[in-house]
DNA sequence: TTGAAAGCGCTAACAC
DNA sequence: GTGTTAGCGCTTTCAA
């Protein structure tokens, strides 16, 4: 290992001059000091030791994008743009996938010990305990959604807006008997997600029936329920809205196992975006959500926080959304149904 | 930030007596005082410091899962078992996705600079480069790919052993006519796969054309070219053989959009397993390997390495490999071709 | 412009 | 069985 003593001995300055050199500020160093030092530092292939630096500084320069799970098709992008910001800010950051049991202290000691200087959540279920305890044990949490008290330290999407454009689309296609596939009912995002829903199609002149809306998951684990109860309906409705990706391909997936063809026979839109959408037949059409800027103020965001610059308003990312056109929908006049929908 | 200092003047003993302790081992302590220290490092909350200990110590008592994407389904499987081996351990570990440029000093510096205290490298493609850098920095890296000059510095599931496996499940359905879509046809891994592929048709007398050999790669990107030559053969072939799950599905997706019915007119089977599998139509069959004893071998034979038990053998993961059947593959005579193959 | 020195929290060798 | 002490590599204040 090559610590700064040796550089300092190599480049005959004391190791409080190679240090500051070392960290490159505007240090008041002599332009021969610092090309000696630059010199031998490159020479002995130096590299700081920052646990010792850490000790020192009490900062880990690292930041944990903590998820409960690495194969939702949401995640890549949430890491893409957490990416680029850490990259940009000079911190190190680690994708951290917590048990389901223990998580918030599994999480919560990466900071407290030291090996992180904060956390970005990215968990998909509403975990108020996780924020509790964060801040009773003072380690700096961005949540990407509302579970914050404080909402300065959240960075959310705008739902709102994604699901309303989801329904004016819809409605845009000539829908007019839209099912609505929910995820987490007991949550009060997903409950105005489902409102906004709602309150743009009654805008467009399209009432949605309360028989018409399910519950989900993420996951779309009841995908083949709901496919059961939405083909018992009387009235069996032209399109599908869901709130996931995955639960818009996997009721794709259980209407065909039942002979119902998409877009065909009905329409299924899903929210979120991934290239495996395309994969599927019919490939999915989608609202895409803008995941990578979220990752990307997340942490812009947290290394404000670490550094005390509080100013932040909270902030709501609302751009880009837009649908992304595939095969599972189509204008209504172009479906093959087998009477229209009697008003 | 409770020190080791503040539960030694708690408990009434020395700061050293409490680090002894609290690290649990067979010390000579009396009774009373571990029960005393321990009491007081609860009451107070103590964790250890990570940075101090491990500058300490020199060592991080962390790891790294070194990936180059977060969407290939493999490695969900791959970290769920190295985090099963990781907490045992008791280490922590770091998924790390590393830049496509600049990939091995970006990871290297991980352990250089003393954040973690090895690697587990989950590339998909060779990259000889990496393990030539680890092995001049003295950074230990474990491979889950035959890339490392040690054979026991690597992790390797037994691919001949898979697609020997995923010939005879074909052969054994009646096929004659297999195509093979392998991946990074440079490589010497995939060619030996391509070869125990095409001994273990050879073995149940499927002799197999060098036409219908094709190259891919794990994302299956050119899975259309692949596709347009394969219809273009002059005896198309009755299944498909692929070396990843998503160039099959990939595969499928390409032949439904030309009116190609899978499994009907078609057999595609895949490798490796995921949940997606199961959510397209048809569902993809394919050959499960043993992605998450893989993980959980990495970290146990890096931990191995890490405190220099070096006696471990070279190893390669055999179990569990199963096809798992789904409705992409199924009997020759269940098919419905236009004509039999004639021979 | 440069150097001396203290100390971050912890471990481990050693003395008592 | 318990305490003393040196020092891991670094930053930073202060003095020269």
């Amino acid at each position: 290992m090559v610590r700064l003593k040796d550089v300092a001995y190599q480049a005959g300055y004391d190791i409080s001059t190679v240090s500051k050199v070392l960290q490159g500020g505007n240090i008041h160093v002599s332009a021969e000091a610092r090309e000696r030092i630059t010199k031998a530092a490159a020479e002995l292939g130096y590299r700081p030791n920052l646990m010792a630096r850490g000790l020192r500084t009490r900062k880990a320069g690292a930041v944990v994008l903590g998820f409960p799970c690495l194969d939702h098709p949401m995640y890549p992008a949430i890491t893409e743009g957490a990416e680029q910001a850490a990259t940009e800010l000079g911190l190190a950051l680690f994708a951290y996938k917590f048990p389901p049991e223990g998580a918030a202290n599994a999480l919560l000691d990466l900071v407290r010990q030291g090996r992180a200087d904060g956390i970005i959540l990215a968990s998909e279920v509403p975990d108020c305990d996780f924020v509790k305890l964060a801040t009773e044990s003072r380690v700096p949490v961005i949540t990407l959604n509302e579970y914050s008290t404080d909402p300065t330290l959240s960075v959310v999407l705008d739902d709102a807006a994604g699901f309303a454009l989801q329904a004016t689309y819809l409605a845009g296609l000539g829908h007019t008997r839209i099912a609505y596939v929910g995820v987490h009912p007991e949550s009060t995002g997903s409950r105005s997600c489902e409102e906004s829903f709602k309150e743009s199609l009654r805008k467009q002149g399209v009432l949605i029936d309360p028989s018409y809306i399910f519950g989900g998951s993420f996951g779309g684990d009841n995908a083949s329920e709901v496919v059961d109860q939405i083909l018992k309906l009387e009235q069996r409705p032209t399109a599908i809205a869901t709130a996931s990706l995955t639960m818009g391909t996997r009721i794709i997936r259980e209407l065909s196992t039942r002979g119902v063809d998409v877009p065909n026979q009905i329409n299924v839109i899903g929210y979120h975006d991934s290239k495996q959408a395309e994969w599927t037949t019919p490939s999915v059409t989608t609202v895409r959500m803008p995941s990578v800027v979220q990752g990307r103020c997340a942490v812009e965001r947290l290394f404000a926080v670490l550094n005390s610059q509080k100013s932040l308003a909270a902030e709501v990312i609302s751009e880009p959304i837009e649908v992304i056109e595939r095969e599972s929908c189509c204008l209504l006049s172009e479906m093959n149904l087998p009477h229209l929908p009697n008003d």
